[in-house]
DNA sequence: GACTATCAATAAAG
DNA sequence: CTTTATTGATAGTC
């Protein structure tokens, strides 16, 4: 062909190793690198015989896994084998057992209900990343108007204690008015502070 | 230099994606390899900010593992979500009783590690509450957040009954956690709750 | 480990 | 998903 042609394509473009900004491009890079990673995995195991088991959470927090020959035995033989920690930052330590005295039914029980919290924390987590995300919305709300049964017991703490300055500068404050307004009738109402 | 030199490397020559047989050759190739997947590896976290785990047993059964943030903490995460199963060969069940053959070991072991999951969970929440609620700038305040002594007896009182409700919402919830945690231990903070 | 020629991985565009 | 142009990983060698 005689005809001159532009390049169709600038082809493969250098990117800096940093945060990708741009979401489109970002889950693309995302796909790409994450099936590239599990093909070279894939690779070390053919080429060396090993053992390998890869774990990844995308940007949208989904669970994506590799194992050869599965995920679940390597980790269990990683997990069973601490002295693990010396190659990398692994750093573990086996802890007491909890109620040694307990049914394995019980056991289940409290594990259950405590994987539903952690599920819960998860899913609140997630809506807390799209809230910041989202930017100033108008859907936004202050955490304290949050649902209060998807707080954790450090949040509860947290509120306890901005709760219980609150009721000082509450009490603070009526006791002000009241001085003002030396009305006794008025005052009737905060004999009870308390009560709370 | 005038010397001719002949090719000094023949360069990357291609090779089959089969066991290596050669011993010393197997055991270069698991090093460049396995640190050439620990670099895409830490790629992928720094492009898309995201979590990972890779465990591996070299051909000498020594483990080698990269995780971001944390091995364990990837670890522990991916293991308490087991419909991560959809997306590889990783196969478990949502059932009501967990591994009910397993020791109670084995079930404290991945309760901790549960746990610790939760722990970081809601680290990582009341994290992006700091973060959004300072992100608001300084100009716009929750409304709890308002000077107290700006505010008039009929706020104070609206404030009251509000807090009202909240402590009993609030105490509604610990008492929930501390049920699902039947740790004394970590529920021995909260045992002054009617002290506010 | 370091070097270098090759080839595979992949960013951007279609 | 496919194509294209480049970069980057790495097999062989010292």
């Amino acid at each position: 062909m005689v005809m001159m042609k532009k390049k169709p394509s600038q082809g493969r473009q250098k990117i800096p190793i940093a945060k990708i900004a741009k979401s489109s491009n970002l889950q693309v890079t995302f796909c790409k690198r994450r099936s590239g990673l599990f093909k070279k995995a894939s690779e070390l195991c053919t080429l060396c015989g090993v053992e390998i088991a890869i774990v990844v959470f995308s940007p949208a927090n989904k669970p994506f896994s590799f194992g050869h020959p599965h995920v679940e035995s390597v980790l269990d033989r990683f997990l069973g084998t601490p002295k693990s920690s010396i190659d990398s930052d692994f750093t573990s330590q086996q802890g007491q057992d909890y109620m040694s005295g307990s049914s394995v039914h019980e056991l289940n029980m409290v594990f259950t209900q405590t994987q539903n919290h952690l599920e819960a924390e998860k899913k609140r987590g997630q809506e807390l990343d799209e809230m910041s995300k989202a930017g100033q919305g108008s859907s936004r709300r202050c955490w304290w108007e949050n649902p209060i049964d998807e707080m954790g017991l450090h949040e509860l703490e947290m509120m306890k204690a901005a709760m219980k300055e609150l009721k000082k500068n509450v009490i603070k404050q009526v006791n002000k008015i009241s001085m003002i307004q030396s009305c006794a009738a008025i005052n009737s109402q905060y004999h009870s502070l308390d009560e709370w």
